[in-house]
Order: structure tokens, then sequence, then C-alpha cells
DNA sequence: ACCTTTTGAGACATTAGTGTCTCATTTAAG
DNA sequence: CTTAAATGAGACACTAATGTCTCAAAAGGT
């Protein structure tokens, strides 16, 4: 991934990798030189630590995965009742939506990234038949489909704060309900 | 849009839209070179009708909303109760999805999609308006959250009956029930 | 069967981005 | 302060795609 001869400076690579997920953010096929430059940096330098954009974007990736599973994991714990973990999942992961909003776009068959994601699946497909356990989801519905609308309902909140008519809360609040009494349910 | 000097010859336009439509949407990257060949036709006709990659994008986007539009209006008439309505609409969009799914991607911002889709916005917001009226949404949740899910329904749809774990039938029936219903609730 | 027009094939110029390389400058560690 | 290493700037070659153009071949209307 990294090159040999050169050992990146800690403060560099911050810089690279954060200016990067702005700027991609911003424009999913924002090119190398826009990088380099948002980041303060040569753009030589950029290709001295990442070979390729491929490598930049694969990197980016894997720290998205795992901020987001330290995320999830550091507001979860294990007996937790279904629905508290869910609320606090989606509770977790908006706050990182506007970073990292740019990667469900094409890179989802990046090699590097099938493990990590690999894990935030099996643990929402955990989550999935414990709620269907706990009688928070039907079990006639396929968990396919649960998991689906549980990230859809993650990129409807991203979305609804980023535009500013939902506050995070309120779309945390928002998604659970939605996810599991629909749209009718009036709140007490 | 289309050139002047030569008339586009039906079946050399019906081949290359049904192409690039074919081809755009296994890779949203596709190139002129690709979209040619699989339309069996030259390159250079290609660009004699459609003068710049944009053309043709935006060609196939506006057929597409008219599809989706004229195949709602087909399904739906104007006093039907909401419900059925809404019903109704992802009956006739879904099978469309395996035709239009690339252009979720990046083109919504063509200035000529703008229009058609506006259309689509605003029949939206009228299904909305008589979802909440006939009492199947709750008055307190924001328009735009509702649309947003109906819109991420249709997705969740067509990637459902695109892998095969659901039938077009079934996806609209769940699509229904998990907006409205959520997905707690249990059919009878 | 004739004549007009569209089409296919390929050459061509142009553009934009990628990745490599060199060398002078800066940085930081000892 | 000295020195080894990282960085910045820019030149360079390379690639891939776009869009233009020309001319021979094919198609279609009459």
């Amino acid at each position: 991934m990294s090159a040999k001869k050169h050992v990146i400076r800690p403060a560099t690579l911050e810089a690279i990798v954060e200016a990067a997920i702005r700027v991609l953010n911003a424009n999913a096929g924002a090119t190398m030189s826009e990088i380099a430059a948002q980041a303060g940096v040569g753009r030589a330098t950029l290709h001295r630590h990442f070979r390729t954009r491929e490598d930049l974007i694969s990197t980016i990736g894997v720290r998205c995965i795992e901020e987001m599973n330290a995320a999830v994991r550091a507001e979860t714990t294990e007996g937790q009742p279904a629905v508290d973990r869910l609320r606090a999942m989606f509770r977790a992961v908006i706050p990182l939506g506007d970073r990292y909003n740019f990667l469900g776009a094409d890179y989802t068959d990046d090699p590097t990234l099938s493990q990590g994601y690999g894990t935030q699946l099996r643990w929402a497909e955990t989550l999935v038949e414990d709620l269907k356990e706990q009688g928070h989801v039907a079990r006639d519905i396929p968990s396919r489909w649960v998991v689906a609308q549980i990230d859809q309902l993650v990129w409807s909140a991203w979305n609804a704060t980023a535009e500013g008519y939902l506050t995070a809360d309120e779309a945390t609040e928002l998604a659970v309900r939605t996810l599991i009494d629909g749209l009718r349910w009036e709140p007490p």
C-alpha cells in the first residue's frame, strides 16, 4: 500500500487523508491534483505514499469502516435490548455521514473493504435476529429486507441532517420509529 | 440535441438508446466506444446524433422519466384512495428498475431532467398529502422524510427483485407495508 | 435499378488525468 | 549545528477517452 523508501510524516498523512475525505465527499470524481492542493501537499508526495488513486481511496474506505465500527461499539453493549442497540447504532453513525457519504457510490467492489464490510453486515444480521426474537420485527419479513431498510434509513438520516430539516437526534428517533412502527404510528 | 444535416434512422436510434441503457446500467462509467459496439453501430454514428456523451445520457434520462411517468399514470386514477395509488406506483415503477438503475448515480444535476423530475416530485408530494389526509401517515412526520422513504423503498424493491429474493409483487406489497405499518406489524 | 442519404471504419488532433523522475529546499532528529 | 530524510515544484512520458473529419460502402425511397 504505502511505499518503502520514504517514511510518511504523521502530519502529512493526516493532511492527505482528511483532505481526500473532504474533497471526495464534495465530488466523488475529484482529481489527485485537487486532493493534493486541498491537503497543502505536493502531488508527488501523494503518489509517494499512495501509489495509485485506488490505494488512497481504499485507505480511506478502511478508515471509514473502522471509524464506524468503533463508533457503534462505543455506544452499544452486549446484553442491551435490540431496539436500544438499533437506536444507539443510528446515533453513532449519523454524525459520520458527512464524512463518508461518497463511499457508497462505487467502491463497494473494493476487495480490501469486503472484509470490514462483512463485520458490519454480520453485526446487522445479529441485530435483526434479535429484533425478531424480541418481537420488534415480524418473522415473515426477509432479513435482507430489514438490513436494507436500516441502510436506507442511515442514508435518509444523513440527507435530512445535511439538508438541515432534521437534527441528528430527531433523525435518530424518526429512523427507529419508521423502521419498527412505520409512518402511520403517532407518538403519545 | 440531435444534429441537423443527418437524419437518424429510427432503427439506429433505437439500437443506440437501448444499448446505452443496457451498457450504462452495467457500468455507469462506460465509454462511448463500448456503447457503440454494443449497439452494433460505428462510433462516428454515435457522435453524429449525440454530439457529446452528456447529450446521450440526457436523452436517456428524459426517456426514463417519461417512461416512469407514463407507467404511473397508466396504473393510477384520479379519485383512487391514496394507499391504492401508492401501491400502484410501486407496481408500475419496480419493473423499470433494471433499466434505469444507473441514473440515480450522478446525473441528478442535469438541467434537462429537473423539469421531468419536478413532475415526479409534485406527484409524490400530493400523494403524501393525501396519505396524511386519509390517516395513513401521521401528521407530525415531515413530508420530505416520507418522500425520501418512498424513494428508498423503490430502490430496495429494485435490488430485492434484481437479487431474486423477492418477486415484483412481493416487493410491492412489502414496500407498502413497510412504509405504512413498519416492520413490526404481522399480516393477518 | 437509380440516386440520395445514412452509415462504418479508421485516421487524427485534443484534452485530461495518471504515475515517474529529478533536484533543490525544508524539516526534524541526534 | 550537522546531517539524513522527507517534501515541493515541475518536467516528462503514457494512457484513455472525446470529438472531428473523410471517404468508401450500404441502405432505402421512388
